[in-house]
Formats: structure tokens, C-alpha cells, sequence
DNA sequence: CATACGATG
DNA sequence: CATCCTATG
């Protein structure tokens, strides 16, 4: 296959998105695999050519609350759409799994945990059950690609106010210690292993008070390879100037 | 006084006729008394000046039920605003009571009886209640103006389907027997009085399907004055290139 | 079809 | 601030 390219992307609702015309630049763009999440749809609420090409294989996960959340993932790459229910044990729509050649790959809006305590809970043991299925599949021998919107950020180069969020959920410790625990697990934050501690560099700006424009956001959309993909890595980046959605998508490229 | 012109217009949405800068016509209109009915909102979700000139009294009457119904009554004439509670017994922000003068007018948003048979209930014994209280104020020797959405057609010039809507809520023969008794008691359907049987006019149309492109509308929404006023109509017309809601605005001149 | 709400983010 | 929900019309 040589280069692949893997795009993510929290659309905030593709209907919306696709209003705005804002996933045109999806179709020159050659994505290999393209993970949305949030698209707070059904399959039969997507509107029929939202892509001017088509792709040969879509997986739809809507959550069995309607309007909220939901991840799609589109690709021609022939592979097993697997169902991912021990980790989305509330079926949020939260996860695709995807198994081709030797790679497992998801696409993965992580829960908030900004609604309150219980919330907060769900997320911690949502990013745990992940973990150890992943974790499972790499024993097993696969390789794994990690896509999505996993709200939280890592570290205080990751977001633009770090010490007025040290007690909002996005930026816990306890949230970050999980983060510092599934790198320590061998898996890599395929942006940083590009671009190295450059700065300034985020994800998501909340709608409110102007914060894109002045670039006050957090960097919450990853990709995550695990490391012995490590040297497949050709390119991984945050496409900023992609507007349509409160986050932007991130890229990655591999020569798989 | 002399000449005294009066609107009543249905904005479906205060905020939302306000933000299309669709009230702007009513501060060239030289408007006496302004009745608006389904303002949706509270006295103080009401943007500041909606108008270019200053009402010296307004009188906003909301529902109990946030983001329904309500209506609001503006003028510059001083009177007594009264409260309906014993016609509008749910709350729901329906009637505006101002006796100025030897007159008593009221700007009503009356029920609408689509939803189900306990709603058509409603709608008929606030009618009666409605009837019997103007009655009684005109025995107390009161004249009577009522403005409002009507939420019924009155005959079959009145809607451009009459036959597909001999079963719907808004043109039921028990609604149409409730006009009939209100001209019976002495109120006059001004809009007819100055008209006659003119046909095609109407002041409501469904958004759907195009409806007001068309004329397929509904003449639900009236000015009725005691006959004791009859000599002193000037004028009765439907403002049907007003835009901004489903309804269009409707207005009586008085010579009083 | 359109305007409100409330939940969610 | 924005998207989607449901209720209401």
C-alpha cells in the first residue's frame, strides 16, 4: 500500500457540516481512512453524497441516545468492521473498530467528563477498558492506530490556559495520568514524535468568545500508533485552517 | 382622537421577527394600539428596542410555559391594563386586557385545537368563557374591540380548502357555531363589514409546501368591534405583504 | 417548515 | 456559541 493517509476529524455534527459544504475538502484531500466523530446521526440520517466520491466500505456506530455522539468511519480499504460493545458499554456510539492486514485501527470519541462526578467516572473507566483491549490485541500480535477525539489534553504545551484548567475535566491529572500510562504502554503520540515540543499547536477552541481566532484551545485530537509502527511514521499534523466544526481534523501518514 | 388604527399580528417569534428586522414597517405605520400574539418569550427576553419609537405603554402578558405562546400589547393612549385570569385559566400568556376610554380591548391568542381532543376543549370553553366576559362588560355599557389569532376560519371563503378541512381543528363545525354566536351576540367581523364576501384573502399559511406562495391560507386572524361602534369603522384590511411569520398582520381604523 | 426549549458539549 | 432534541404550531 505505501503511503496511507488517515484523516480524524470531530465534525460537531455532520449534518451541519454538511451544510456548510465543509467536507469538500475531503475528496482532493486522498484520505485512505477517515474517522468523523460526533456526528450525532443514525446511518439513515446521513445525507446521501456527502463525499463527492464514494468509498468502498463505511462503518456507522450511532449512539442509542439520538443527536448525541456517534463515530463513522470511511475507507476503500477492504477489512472486519468489528463491534467494540465491552468497551462502549453504554452503546454511545463511540467507537469504530477496524481489523486490516495486521492492523487494528479505531476511530474514537472518548467520553466528556466535564457533565459531572459519574461522567467523569465513565470516561476514566471508558480510556481503561480501551487500554486493555488494545493492550489484548497487541499480544495477540497486531499492530494498533488509535484515531480521535480523546478529550483530554496531555501536557500543559497542549493547551492554551493550562493553569485555569487544572481542575477542569480535559486536564485532571487524573486524565493525564492515563495518557502518560498508555504512552509508557508503547504507544505513540504520532504528532509530538513529528514535530517534537513545538507550541501553540491545538485541536479544539470552544465556539464561545472568539477563542479560535485568538488561538486559545486545547490539542485533544491524537493519533496513536503503537511503537512498532514507529518507523512507518512519515507525517502527522493538525489541519487548523479546516473550519466547519468546533475542533479541526488531524492527519496521519504511514508507508504501511 | 379621531382616527385610531390598530394591528394585530401573529409573529410566530418575537426574537425571530426581530432579528429578520421585520418590525421595522411599524414605525412608518403611525400605529395607535399594536397587539402581538406568540411573542415566545418573557417581558425581558424582549431585545431592547424592537421599535424605532418608544410605546409609552406596553403591557407583555408571557405564559407559565417558557417559549410559548404570550402576547404583548403596545400604545401611547393611557389606560388600565387588566389581568383575564378567569378567561386564560392555564397561564398560558393569551389575553391582554386595556380599557381606555368607554372601550375595552383585548388582544387574544387563542387556543389552538390541532394537538388533541382535550386541547379542542380547551380551545371551545376558553371561547365561551371569552364571549360570556366581554358580554358582561359590554352590559356595563363598555364597547368591545378584539383583536387577535382566532385560530378558526369562520366560513368557507375564509380558507382556500374548506373541504379538505371539514375535520381539522380550525375549521370544525363546532368552532365556525362559536363565530356564528359571537356576530349572534353583536360583535362585528370588521374585516367583512368593510369587504363584504371577498374572496382569496387570508392571513395565515402553513410554512409547508410552499403555501403562501401559492394562497393556500387560512383568514384566522380578525378584528371584532360591539355594533354600538359599527358607524365608526373607518377601515379593516389584511396586510398580506407583510412578512416575517407564518401569519400576516391584520388592522382596523376607528373614527373614536 | 419554523420557532422556541433543553441537553450536551 | 453551536448542534441536535422535542414540543408546539
Amino acid at each position: 500500500m505505501a503511503k496511507t493517509t488517515f484523516i480524524s476529524w470531530n465534525v460537531n455534527g455532520i449534518r451541519a457540516v454538511e451544510k456548510k459544504a465543509a467536507l469538500k475538502w475531503i475528496d482532493e484531500a486522498e484520505v485512505d481512512f477517515l474517522g468523523l466523530q460526533e456526528i450525532k446521526a443514525e446511518a439513515d440520517q446521513i445525507p446521501e453524497s456527502i463525499f463527492e466520491r464514494d468509498y468502498k466500505f463505511q462503518s456507522i456506530n450511532s449512539s442509542s441516545k439520538k443527536g448525541q455522539s456517534g463515530v463513522a468511519l470511511y475507507t476503500d480499504v477492504k477489512g472486519l468492521a468489528m463491534c467494540c460493545e465491552h468497551v462502549d458499554i453504554l452503546d454511545e456510539g463511540r467507537i469504530n473498530e477496524y481489523h486490516f492486514g495486521d492492523i487494528a485501527y479505531f476511530n474514537v470519541y472518548f467520553p466528556n467528563g466535564q457533565r459531572n462526578e459519574e461522567r467523569l467516572a465513565y470516561k476514566l473507566a471508558f480510556y481503561d477498558r480501551f487500554l486493555a483491549h488494545i493492550n489484548e490485541l497487541r499480544s495477540q500480535g497486531r499492530s494498533i492506530v488509535v484515531c480521535g477525539d480523546v478529550n483530554t489534553a496531555h501536557r500543559s504545551i497542549d493547551l492554551a490556559r493550562p493553569k485555569a484548567n487544572e481542575d477542569t475535566s480535559g486536564f485532571l491529572p487524573v486524565e493525564r495520568a492515563w495518557m502518560d500510562r498508555l504512552i509508557e504502554n508503547g504507544y505513540i503520540d504520532t504528532f509530538r514524535h513529528v514535530h517534537g515540543d513545538i507550541e501553540e499547536r491545538y485541536s479544539w477552541w470552544s465556539y464561545r468568545a472568539g477563542a479560535r481566532s485568538r488561538n486559545v484551545g486545547w490539542r485533544i485530537d491524537y493519533f496513536f500508533v503503537s511503537d512498532d509502527l514507529k518507523g512507518k511514521i512519515v507525517d502527522a499534523d493538525i489541519l487548523d485552517d479546516v473550519m466547519g466544526s468546533d475542533h479541526c481534523p488531524v492527519k496521519l501518514v504511514l508507508d504501511i
